[in-house]
DNA sequence: GCCAACGTTGGC
DNA sequence: GCCAACGTTGGC
């Protein structure tokens, strides 16, 4: 089983939302990033665990635990004009972008906030904390994994 | 293939 | 709202 962190905007699509909806799964649409795209396409597996991190918002940091519901499946909002995340270029016969479902596992007591995260040398490594990261979706390594949760 | 222009992300 | 960092686009 592998170990992930995925960012959303709480204001577009927080932890909340995810506890919420309906079965407590969403799909993942929207991601225009072909490093994250690869990952969820050839990487990401059903029952690997996601921290939920909260992004653009004023305390940025990790809220809560979810799980790989669906493994990679195209993307098909890319093919509606209609929609949002709509890309010409994406062919329903060769997809451009995928997506997984996330199932809500649960909110942690607190918010791991991102300064927070800064302060703890053996997290120093870690994807989210490297200068001018930009990805949405990232492996983080099991002992760090493990490091974060006892900081809850 | 280079690189300037542009758009987006996301912390602050 | 600002702006640094980065990815993408497109002219050449």
């Amino acid at each position: 089983m592998a170990f992930w962190l995925m960012k959303s905007e709480p204001s577009v699509f927080g932890i909340d939302d995810l506890r919420a909806a309906k079965a407590k799964r969403t799909e993942w649409e929207g991601v225009r990033n072909y490093q994250a795209r690869n990952m969820m396409r050839d990487d990401m597996k059903k029952g690997d665990r996601v921290f939920y991190y909260h992004s653009n918002c004023d305390v940025p940091g990790i809220v809560g635990l979810a799980e790989v519901a669906k493994e990679g499946y195209p993307d098909y909002t890319a093919f509606d004009p209609k929609e949002k995340y709509y890309d010409p270029g994406s062919d329903p016969q060769n997809p451009r972008w995928y997506m997984v479902d996330l199932r809500y596992k649960r909110k942690l007591k607190r918010t791991i906030t991102l300064t927070e995260l800064r302060d703890h040398r053996p997290l120093s490594n870690m994807k989210l904390l490297q200068k001018g990261n930009r990805l949405s979706v990232m492996p983080v390594a099991s002992k760090q994994w493990d490091y974060i949760l006892t900081l809850e």
